[in-house]
DNA sequence: CATCAATGGGCGAAAATCTGCCGATGGTGC
DNA sequence: GCACCATCGGCAGATTTTCGCCCATTGATG
């Protein structure tokens, strides 16, 4: 509802993680000059950690980095948020990490040097995209926890799906059925048994 | 099952496109031995026509074509077969054609000189994947697509949690079933029925 | 060769889920 | 009031999934 709260739901967030701190502090000091909620992270455990206590919308990461690289970075970041896009950005990429990058479901791969004005339109886009398809669902559910069963996972993302559905159809349940292309019956199923309470904005 | 009958019930085809007619004769001779069903086009035009009017199952195509050059014909095939997966091979690949490549879906992307070998493996690990589709329905893992039916999409991300624990854990199944707390005969049935094929790598 | 551990899978009963049929509710327009 | 539309839910049969029991295979070890 309120907007200037230090942490809405509203703000799209972002992670950016670089094991170079000089390149890590001027990148965030442009994007947040241009109103970007920025996060860091300068290796992949810090990166990881904050994905878990923090809620974030997109990530941009650097490919190579000492100890864990980006791709197992990202590998891992999938499990724990398996909707949050990813960017990636390297220098010395070759075919292969390209491909394993975009695999392991990046939106897009950036060379360095990475101009300012790229990388903002790159996040830009994310951020549109986030304010198109989930407007009060938090792309982070809790699907982070590794110890959670199998079961209430694989709930929890159809908890997810079907939440996001009825967002951009604006609570619309045919729509969702359509989209979905899902039984009716078995929609209004799920919903109960889900705790999914469909909510009309007029 | 059946694993070296030369002509199964479900034929894999695939459709191979190359504006070098020489490359294109060798790669298909080569297929051909190996078992594979092939289609040939020297074109993207003469390509997109075969897709209409005969059963693929799997493209590989160049990249670069005079005319018409992969990228396109991969954006046309996506419009007339959403689900045939696409591999894609070049010399002249930069990042941002990898990027494009694999935004319309390509599954690999590999460099010329191709070598017959991981061609064939690439193209073998299609046809496995396809038995595997044949099975349950259809499961191009596509976790973002949104015009994927529910269904597929919650077993895309129950392919995905497996698959992930496996590799955390070296394709060892016990681990598997403790962190996910899964049944093991559950497991079994689920890879099965997922086409999760287990690898130990030694 | 016997044994043990890890894994895959057939069988079948129990459980869960899907889904068509039908009635109920609430809002809208005539 | 009545027709219409969108949605929800009870009921029950069809379908799918789960999972224990039991056995086969494989590889390592004694």
């Amino acid at each position: 509802m309120s907007q200037d709260t230090p942490d809405t739901e509203s703000v799209f967030t972002l992670l950016l993680v670089d094991d170079d701190h000089d390149v890590l502090a001027a990148n965030a000091r442009f994007l947040r000059l241009q109103g970007i909620e920025v996060v860091l992270a300068d290796s992949a455990d810090i990166a990881l950690q904050r994905l878990e206590n923090e809620p974030v919308d997109a990530i941009v990461t650097d490919l190579c980095m000492p100890e864990r690289s980006g791709l197992e970075f990202a590998a891992e970041a999938r499990i724990r948020r398996p909707l949050v896009p990813i960017v990636f950005f390297s220098g010395l990429a070759s075919v292969s990490d390209v491909v394993a990058a975009m695999r392991l479901g990046a939106v897009d791969f950036l060379e360095k040097p990475v101009e300012p004005q790229s990388m903002l339109t790159t996040v830009l886009t994310l951020r549109d995209r986030y304010e198109g398809v989930i407007n009060s669902q938090r792309l982070s559910l809790d699907l982070a926890d590794e110890t959670v069963p199998f079961r209430y996972r694989v709930l929890a993302y159809e908890k997810l799906l079907i939440e996001q559905s009825l967002s951009t159809h604006d609570g619309q349940v045919g729509a969702v059925i359509e989209q979905l292309q899902i039984n009716r019956r078995t929609l209004n199923d799920k919903m109960r048994r889900l705790g999914i309470v469909r909510q009309i904005h007029d």
